[in-house]
Parts: structure tokens; sequence; C-alpha cells
DNA sequence: GATTAACTATCGTAAAATACGATTATTATA
DNA sequence: TATAATAATCGTATTTTACGATAGTTAATC
């Protein structure tokens, strides 16, 4: 039979004083407790470890190897208790984030992070909403940075951060001010912004052009051909991702109030709540 | 607090299963046993380890760090157990012997040892009698060969193996048959087969010669160049150790029936007293 | 929207382990 | 022979552990 944890740490302190009584005291226990202790173990290990005598205590051979084996399981479960106490911010965390996003953000973010928790070992995973959303439940991501509104499960909390305006851009040489039958250039189904876009801004289905890109840069050069309008999200501008079009007019008027909404999500019951809280407060607005 | 071995596995099992029912089953105990045993060690550990729900089992990332230290503990403790599982002839033990005995018995007894259990491992340790007897109370030595008869304490086990005869050794040249004053060369005092000869023959205190020698080589000598007379053990004899000394006879009548008894000596509550008996099955007499 | 199936948690009770204090037993020493 | 030191044992109380039954939760199905 396995032998406790207790009889063994018994066993360990009598092997230093080699006296009942006075192991007895160092472990806060009675003598008997602690003799019944032994005996126990020796019965757990059907081996005799101890020779006691009203004069001295012995060990056997058996008994010293016995010592020396049980110092080990008594560290290694010490160990054990370190390991649960290894705190968030000195530990490894994965960090979802969608390409939407990735480029404007996470220069910023990251810097602060190093600055507010140097120790913190950081991975980031770029994905679309919905991958990213899996990994958040199997636990393979701590938390991801994401764009609101979006369908999330109700086991997922969500933590909105700011407001990035979607910002409507044409070619300058564009004259209406209305969207046109299939005008609207917008990213590839399953990005989260495409769905934002067309829910933020009451689009009609006929609205929306048949071609779509599957990133940001595409759009904006078919923007720049004239081959299309869009909506850009405020902070991809911010970063001056048109400085290359110069024939690309930013109408803040148009389509106005559409937004998203920036903020992070994360698995409720996730005992780490409150530490990627405090992390996710070092995301920063970048205008 | 410290973790129970118990639930350290009832995690460990949790873990391969992801599944509270099967790792029950698993553990042999019923479900409900190992929810609490579960919740018990997060309690213990002060640490979230698992996120259950009825749909699945998810391990958090302090969860796998306890499971794999988990594995450490309770391989060293199974260790443990095999740590008391050493056979006696497969371990390393440490005798005791006399130097009158030493080189008359020990090459044949090593040998037979070898061959009946050739993974124990041999330490000898040639001592006098009273410094063997303490080693053997404080269990530095497992047991020791000696000469009877000797004052042995009440905890310590004997077991003669055969007699050793005695005999009467004196140059060829000495014609009187009975023992005169100072005429009996001993071993000096404290060695064991002094007091033997003493009390096997019933030997008068003026008949002791004033010169005693430390070892039986420089006795012997004495013997030849008729400095006096005495008795040697058959053990020795038969050994050739009075081949170069041609002047020497021996009176096999004078002074006969005088001899020691060679065993072993143990202590009594040494619980491997049965292989160490087993073992001194293989002294053998050398005559 | 009710039902089912697959889960884990919880509750009450029974059994087992553990601890304690007092006592007994042993033995070396004064 | 008495004393002092020490470990084992005994009876009782407490704590822990285990179990079966039940409740509660949630995703999938009808």
């Amino acid at each position: 039979m396995l032998p406790s944890l207790k009889n063994l740490e018994y066993l360990v302190t009598l092997s230093k004083y080699l006296n009942f009584s006075k192991a007895a005291k160092a472990c806060f226990v009675s003598q008997s407790t602690l003799s019944a202790g032994i005996t126990k173990l020796e019965q757990d290990l059907d081996a005799c470890l101890v020779e006691r005598s009203n004069k001295s205590v012995k060990f056997t051979k058996i008994g010293l190897s016995v010592v020396n084996q049980a110092n080990i399981v008594i560290h290694s479960t010490k160990d054990l208790i370190d390991v649960t106490k290894v705190d968030f911010f000195h530990s490894h965390i994965t960090i979802g984030i969608i390409p939407t996003i990735s480029a404007y953000l996470l220069p910023n973010f990251i810097n602060n992070l190093k600055v507010a928790y140097p120790k913190l070992k950081l991975t980031f995973i770029e994905d679309k909403s919905e991958v990213l959303l899996k990994k958040i439940q199997t636990m393979e991501i701590d938390f991801a940075i994401f764009a609101f509104p979006y369908d999330i499960p109700n086991n997922i909390e969500t933590y909105t951060i700011f407001k990035d305006p979607l910002l409507f851009i044409h070619h300058k040489g564009r004259k209406q001010s209305n969207v046109k039958q299939q005008e609207l250039l917008l990213l590839e189904q399953g990005n989260c912004l495409r769905d934002q876009i067309i829910s933020s801004c009451k689009i009609k289905k006929n609205q929306i052009s048949d071609c779509s890109c599957s990133s940001l840069a595409t759009l904006i050069a078919m923007v720049n051909m004239n081959s299309g309008v869009s909506l850009l999200p405020k902070m991809a501008i911010q970063q001056n991702i048109l400085t290359p079009y110069p024939d690309i007019q930013i109408n803040k008027n148009t389509l106005a109030q559409a937004s998203r909404d920036i903020g992070i999500i994360y698995r409720k019951k996730n005992s780490q709540a409150k530490n990627i809280l405090k992390t996710a407060k070092l995301i920063q607005c970048p205008f």
C-alpha cells in the first residue's frame, strides 16, 4: 500500500532526532501519534525501518534508504505547491488577435507590456475571429483582442476598450455621395470587419461588390483604382496606411457613426480573469 | 496544506480520461469520491486546476503543471516502495571477523559466497571481539564471525558452527609433559583466544609467561625458539602455519579437549536474521 | 420549447484513519 | 530496589474518506 506523506514526514523527523518524543514535538503531534505513524508506515511498506528500544532508536539499512527516498518525495511534493504559485505576470501567455487590428495595436501594446511586466513572456496568434474563439474554448490562448459586435457564446466574457470609427474612403475623382449598386468593396466572408460594416451601416445586399478582398491592403489598392468604395478602421488610417495612395479621399460624413468596438474576449471561468483584465488595460487606443 | 497522494493520483488519472466518471472507474472509486478528491486537492493547493462543465473537462495551465509534478511525486513514492524490496543477497553487507580466524576461514567462505550469492557485495572488518561487538550494536556490521566462549550481551544472538580444537605446541627438544611456571605463551590481553585458552584448559596464573604476543605468528616464532609452549587453533595448523617451523611439535594429548567454538553473532532484532543465518551456513570448517 | 443524454456537484450517512491523553511495559542507571 | 527515560498500547474523540442517491447543468434532439 502507498505510504502517507505525513508518516513519511514523521519518519524523516525521527531520523533527525532519533527519539520518538522529541520528533513528535517537532512534528507538533503526540508521541503516541508519531509512534503509531511509524508503525503504520512499516506496515504499509512491509519492512522494518527502525529498531526501537527504551535507550536508542536505530534505523535499519532499509530505514535509511527510505528516509532518503522520503526526502525526495516530500521535496517534490513541496515543489508541487510551488508550481501552483507561479505568478501570471511571470509566466508565458498566448494572446489571439485578428488581422484587422494586429498591425495597428500590437507595437504599442507589446511595448506597454514590456514596461509594465518585464517578466511576462508573450506569444501572439493572428487569425480570424472564428478560429480564435475556438482556441479560447480549448484554452490554447489566454485571451484574444477582438472587434465587436461579434456573436459571443455565453461562456465567454467580453471587455470593450475603445470605439474604432469606420471611415468612408473613395477615389478623389468620385463625385456622388451615395453608394451605388455593386460599389462597396468588403473583405471576404468570415472576416468580422465585413459583417461589422454591413450591420453598422445598414448596407443593402445589392450595394456590395461581387469582388471581395482578403486583406485591407488589397482593398485599399482597389479603392485607389476606383474599383469601388469602402470603409476603413480609423486605427488603420491613423497608421498612415493611406499615405502611399494620395488619390484616396476620406469622407468623414458619409455613412457616419459607423464603427466597431475593440476589446478582448476570455473564458468566463478563467481563474486568471483579473490578471487578463489588468493586461488588457495596457491596450491603448492609437488615436 | 500538503496534498494527499491519493488525490494526486485522482488528478493524474483525470488528466488521462478527461472525464470524471471514467477516471473514477479507473481509480476504482465512485464518481463522487473522485470529484470530491479533485475539489479537495484544489483547496489544498489553493489553485484552480481543472475547469469542469457537463460537456468537457479542461486542465488549466497550473493544472497541467501540477499533473506533471504529481507524476514525479507518485513515481518517487513508488520508488520508495522498491527501496524496501531490496533483497539481502543483492545488497552490500559488512561482516566482522576476529584475526585469529580470519586468514583460515575467509578464503573459503568468500568463495562459497561468490558461488551461492554472486550479487552480494561484501566488506570485511577485522578487529578484536570487543570492537566488533560494539559495531554490531551500532549496526555498522551485519554480523561477525566470532570465537566462543565470549561474554555476549543478551540483545545479541549467537550461532555456533563448529568446534575448533586448541592443540598444544612445543619445541621438539622439550621433554617434560606438564606445563612449567611462566612457560605458557599467550596472545595479549583483550584477545579472545587468550581467555578461551585460559578457561578451556584451567590454566593457573603462574603458568602464564610474562611475555605476550600480539599475533599468532609471533607466538609461533617464540615457541620455535623454545621460549615457551602454547596452544594453537587447529584451523591455523591446518593452514600449514607450522610448515616453516619444523622444530615445533604438536602434542595432541596434553591439555586435551581444549577447544574454542567458531560461530557468528548478530543482533537479535535484526530483521534479516534469517538471511544472516543462511549466509553463515556457508562458513566451512576447514578440517 | 420540452425532452433526453451526458455530465459534474452536492448531500447525508457509514466506515476508516488519525490523533490524543493516559497508561503500561521495558530497561538502563542510580 | 527505585528511578528515569522511553516506546508501545488502549480507549475515545475527531477528522477524513468513501459511497449511493440525487440535484443541477448544458448541449443536442425531437
